[in-house]
DNA sequence: TAAGTGTATTAAGATTCTTAGTACACTTAT
DNA sequence: ATAAGTGTACTAAGAATCTTAATACACTTA
């Protein structure tokens, strides 16, 4: 469920957490669903658990799990979280999209990348 | 022309890089333009020169400039390399859409920001 | 010759990421 | 009550990267 790409610029922790944030709000993680222990999921990456609980750190600081002292982490899904995540994303793409624009990519290619993707996705 | 946002999580040579790329492929710069010598942009922007070679050394060896000892670093304008460089910036349009997707993001509303992004950097 | 240019080198400081080890409090099952 | 599993907190150290600092050298131009 969870890779860690050691080419990526990105600190590890930082990739889990962005990784489960995916899960939850694609809904792959059901509401109220435990995530993997601190020590458990340490095992399973070889990595060290304080890694892990950073990763789960960040994400229970933006409201994406919430703890349980003793039982573990679940996750929360908040609707009005997951609306602003999505307008995250959102604006995230549309500065890429303004960056090709300013670099002389057309507004048909543009589209054309979209539609692309929505195509592959869907599929 | 070259500002640097200290809350960035880049590096600064690579904002710098970044900075002139932009300006290269999109023509601002024109071919053969020469670029601040190392020593007077470290100055303007209260940086270390070392940091300004760093980002040229980059820049020469993606191959958006080239040097000659003793004058300076000029831009080069290699149709094929900016070709290349709109590709790849057209697969992270991709990627971030494909991430938009899978995190719920509809088609519409893809399109819709990619729209929003011409209509304005066009203007 | 002097000033301006790129290049190369070494050293050190700062920050961040990651690991390591330890300790403590809580929950659950036995 | 006990043991095992859970989260949490803390300190320390290593590694990597970014940045600054100070020099030195070679080239070009005026």
């Amino acid at each position: 469920m969870i890779l860690i790409d050691y080419n990526d610029k990105r600190p590890i922790y930082e990739q889990i957490a962005g990784r489960f944030q995916a899960l939850i709000i694609s809904g792959v993680m059901e509401a109220d669903e435990k995530l993997p222990s601190v020590r458990t999921l340490a095992v399973e990456l070889s990595i060290n658990p304080n890694t892990i609980q950073r990763a789960y750190g960040e994400l229970e600081k933006d409201g994406f799990i919430y703890t349980v002292k003793g039982k573990g982490n679940f996750v929360k899904r908040d609707e009005g979280l997951i609306h602003r995540q999505k307008e995250r994303l959102l604006g995230e793409l549309y500065e890429q999209a303004r960056i090709c624009l300013m670099q002389g990519v057309n507004r048909q290619e543009l589209l054309d990348c979209v539609e692309k993707a929505a195509g592959e996705v869907l599929v």
